[in-house]
DNA sequence: ATCTTTTGCATAAGACTCTTATGTATCCAA
DNA sequence: TTGGATACATAAGAGTCTTATGCAAAAGAT
């Protein structure tokens, strides 16, 4: 479904937390279990993660790794000590926002219990 | 609270569902409305949801109506017919949106049910 | 063998949405 | 009478994404 403008926003955080999930991920690795997690809703395109993946990099939250497969290479990334802070925090407003969210969305009763 | 990133492209779809159960709103209003709805914790600017409902008007989805209050105006807006389908749509989206994001965050078994 | 798809990195132009700053003006309370 | 709340609006700039493009190796298909 096409990436609504909702996703805006939320790319770094989703990143942060597989690397918390995987201590480290490459790339196109990222792409794939976005992918995979969301059964073909969310895909993340290259454009945007790989200048999200080094301003990640260059704010000392990532430290990446070359590693080659054969002839060819694969970068891999992992969290930082401080990368591990602020993948903590950035959960929490992500839960946060999500239960605003959910506040505004919930004003009527169609839906009682929340999706 | 500081309005993290993730409120990004979400603002149009308040509008519209805060348009959905309330029949006319101003703008000042909605503003007032969702700091109240979120307890203080979102506050949309007045620089953000200016432009935004003059777009949702000019894509049809919204028709304003000047009010004086004494010597004051008030801009009220409507959903349109459009208005209406669209916000339905949205909505969809942005339930799909938030399952999605609880897919990706509940990969631990740290908190099983959800935020 | 050759062609296409997948894997894997990267950058650039442009669009879109928001923040921050600024401007105007009325109403109300201390 | 002064400041805060109400009420509209626009503009410059920042940030994040899409879309397009480029390069290249590996794998699968014909």
């Amino acid at each position: 479904m096409k990436n609504s403008p909702l996703y805006k926003g939320s790319l770094s955080t989703i990143v942060l937390k597989l690397l918390e999930e995987n201590s480290r991920m490459y790339g196109y690795e990222i792409t794939q279990k976005v992918k995979e997690l969301t059964a073909g809703e969310l895909n993340i395109t290259e454009g945007a993660l790989y200048p999200s993946l080094h301003k990640l990099e260059a704010d000392g939250l990532l430290q990446a790794e070359m590693v080659h497969i054969g002839n060819r290479m694969r970068k891999y990334y992992r969290l930082t000590e401080t990368g591990k802070k602020e993948t903590a925090d950035r959960l929490y407003e992500l839960k946060a926002f999500i239960e605003q969210m959910q506040l505004i969305l919930n004003t009527n009763l169609t839906n009682p219990q929340g999706i």
